[in-house]
RNA sequence: GCGGGUGUAGCUCAGUGGUAGAGCGUCACGUUGCCAACGUGAAUGUCGAGGGUUCGAAUCCCUUCACCCGCUCCA
C-alpha cells in the first residue's frame, strides 16, 4: 500500500507502541517533549536502515561517473567539540541577542532595537508605545543545547551538543587526508546523534530534539562541484527506493534562493529528497538534503583555528580549498518513512487489521517458525529448524496460542516469512511457507527453508 | 511561544459528586489441525501530575506536564 494520504498517524503510533517499535521517552514520568525511545523491534529496524546506508555508501560505495568505486571513509567524532567550532560554522552567530516578539503583528526584533521598531498594525506608534501585553519578554533563540565541561560552571566551561554531525567531519578532514592516502575527490561519512532544541517538536519522530543523521561530506575540485552535486542527487534519491520507499512517495525539490542556508548561498544549490508522509500528504516532508556547501566550512575553520586546511594537488602542483557536496540524510526520519511506507491497514484480511510491509532487508524479524499445534512431535521439529537458522537470520520461534494469532502478530511486526510445521511435515518433510504481504501459502521442502530465505533476503 | 482539542488497565473506550468498569490484548492450564478459535483461571490502575473545594473528587476549581490539530519556528 503506497497511498499515504489514507493512513492514520494515530494508528501507526499506536502500533509502534503496541509492538515495541517506538515508545515516548520517560513515559512513566509523564513523558518529555521531543524525545523518543526505540524498543526491541524499533532498534533492529533503525540498525537495519543504518547498516544498509553504511554498507551502500562506505563499505561498498557506489561507482563514480567513471565507473570506478568512490573513495568514502568513515569517522565517528565526539558529540561535544570545542565551542569555537560552532562560531566558525555559523551556528552561534546572530543568535546571542535577546529577541522580543510582538504578539499583535507577529514581528520579532532585537531587544536593544525596540525603540526603532514600528508595528505595521499600528504604524503611527513606535514599538515602545505598544501595550505591554503585546510584547513577549526578551528571549534567546539559540537552538543548540548547552552544557558545561568540567567541574566549574562558568562561561569558559560552556560547550554545546552538536546540532549536526557535519562539523565533526570537517574537523577531521586534515587527519583523514594525512593518514588514509586519499586524493580529492573523496568523501568522509558519519552516522550519529545530533541535538536541536526545536521550538515545536511535532509529528511523532519527524521533528524531535534528539535525532540521528547519516552524512557524507564529499570533497571535490571547485570546478567539478556541479557534476558531483548532480551525481549525488541521483544516487541518493535512488538509494531510498532500494530500502523499500516507492517512487510515488519520493520527490526531489530544489531550494529557492532565499531558502538557502548560510553555507550554501554561493554554491550551485540545494536539493531535498522529500517523502510524502501521512501528515504532509498530499505534500511532502524533508528526508535528506543534498547541498553544495562550497568551501565555506573549510575556509571558516582555517580562519578560526589557524590550521592549514587547503588541499595540495600533486598532479597540478597547486593548493586549493575543495568544494563540498553534502548528502545529509535523517536516519530517524528514514525510520519514520520506512514505517509509514510499510504501514498497511488490511480491513479485508481475516486476522490482521494491520500489516507492516517492510522490505525484507529492513524487517526486524526476518522469519518465524511455528509448529501448527503444540504436540505430536511438531514443536520438536520446529525447534530444530529454528536452531539451524537462528545464527544466520533474525528468527522467532513460537508455539503458543492459535496459528492465526501468531500469523497476525508477525504481520504487525512486519515479519516477511513464516514457516509452519504440521503433521504432513512428519510424513513427507515439507512445510508451509507463508508470505506476509499476500498471506499466500506454498509447500516447500523442510531442508529448503534456508535457500528460500537466502533467495528473498539480500543482506 | 500563541490558540483549540485530548489525557481512566498494554490498546480502544464507558463512567459528570458516593465501592474502579467493559471489550480486546497479555499470562497460566486444558483443548487444538493454517489466518487475532474455544473453555477455565489470573495479573495489570499514583483515573497524566500537583494543589484546592467537599463528609466524600476520575467527576467541580486552579496550576502544571504530555500528546494531537492550526499558527509560529526550523540558521
Amino acid at each position: 500500500m503506497t497511498d499515504n494520504t489514507a493512513k492514520s498517524m494515530d494508528d501507526l503510533v499506536a502500533l509502534c507502541k503496541r509492538r515495541g517499535f517506538i515508545f515516548p521517552a520517560s513515559e512513566i514520568y509523564g513523558g518529555i517533549n521531543g524525545f523518543w525511545d526505540y524498543g526491541p523491534l524499533g532498534v533492529e529496524l533503525k540498525n537495519n536502515l543504518r547498516d544498509a546506508w553504511w554498507n551502500d555508501m562506505v563499505a561498498s560505495p557506489p561507482a563514480g561517473p567513471d565507473g570506478e568505486p568512490l573513495s568514502i571513509l568513515g569517522v565517528d567524532s565526539a558529540i561535544i567539540q570545542h565551542p569555537k567550532v560552532w562560531e566558525a560554522s555559523g551556528h552561534i552567530a546572530g543568535f546571542n541577542d535577546p529577541m522580543i516578539d510582538c504578539r499583535a503583528c507577529k514581528a520579532r526584533f532585537r531587544a536593544d532595537q525596540i525603540d526603532d521598531y514600528e508595528c505595521p498594525l499600528k504604524p503611527s506608534k513606535k514599538a515602545g508605545d505598544h501595550d505591554k501585553c503585546d510584547l513577549t519578554e526578551p528571549r534567546l533563540f539559540n537552538l543548540m543545547f548547552e552544557t558545561y565541561v568540567g567541574a566549574i560552571r562558568n562561561e569558559e566551561a560552556k560547550a554545546y551538543l552538536r546540532p549536526e554531525t557535519a562539523q565533526g567531519i570537517f574537523l577531521n578532514y586534515r587527519n583523514v587526508l594525512d593518514t588514509m592516502r586519499v586524493k580529492v575527490p573523496f568523501g568522509i561519512a558519519q552516522i550519529g546523534k545530533a541535538f536541536r532544541n526545536e521550538v515545536t517538536p511535532r509529528n511523532f519522530i519527524f521533528r524531535s530534539r534528539e535525532f540521528e543523521q547519516m552524512e557524507i561530506e564529499f570533497f571535490c575540485p571547485p570546478e567539478e562541484a556541479r557534476k558531483w552535486y548532480e551525481y549525488w542527487c541521483d544516487i541518493r534519491k535512488n538509494w531510498w527506493k532500494t530500502i523499500g520507499l516507492t517512487d510515488a512517495n519520493l520527490r526531489m525539490r530544489e531550494h529557492e534562493n532565499e531558502e538557502l542556508a548560510h553555507y550554501a548561498k554561493s554554491g550551485c544549490g540545494c536539493f531535498d529528497v522529500e517523502y510524502r508522509f501521512p501528515f504532509t500528504a498530499p505534500g511532502f516532508g524533508e528526508l535528506e538534503g543534498v547541498a553544495d556547501r562550497t568551501d565555506f566550512d573549510l575556509k571558516q575553520h582555517e580562519d578560526y583555528s589557524g590550521a592549514k586546511l587547503k588541499y595540495f594537488d600533486q598532479e597540478h602542483n597547486e593548493h586549493y580549498f575543495p568544494y563540498v557536496i553534502e548528502p545529509s540524510a535523517g536516519l530517524s526520519r528514514g525510520v519514520l518513512a520506512v514505517l509509514c511506507e510499510a504501514f498497511t491497514p488490511t480491513p479485508d484480511r481475516k486476522g490482521s487489521k494491520y500489516v507492516m510491509k517492510f522490505h525484507p532487508r529492513m524487517a526486524p524479524i526476518q522469519a518465524a517458525i511455528f509448529p501448527l499445534v503444540n504436540k505430536d512431535g511438531m514443536p520438536e521439529v520446529a525447534r530444530k529448524v529454528y536452531d539451524e537458522l537462528r545464527t544466520r537470520y533474525a528468527i522467532q520461534f513460537d508455539v503458543k496460542q492459535s496459528i492465526g494469532k501468531r500469523y497476525a502478530r508477525m504481520d504487525e511486526a512486519g515479519t516477511p516469512y513464516c514457516f509452519t510445521i504440521d503433521s504432513d511435515t512428519l510424513a513427507d518433510q515439507t512445510v508451509t511457507a507463508r508470505e506476509r504481504d499476500t498471506a499466500a501459502q506454498e509447500r516447500i521442502g523442510l531442508d529448503h527453508i534456508g535457500t528460500y530465505l537466502a533467495e528473498r533476503i539480500k543482506t
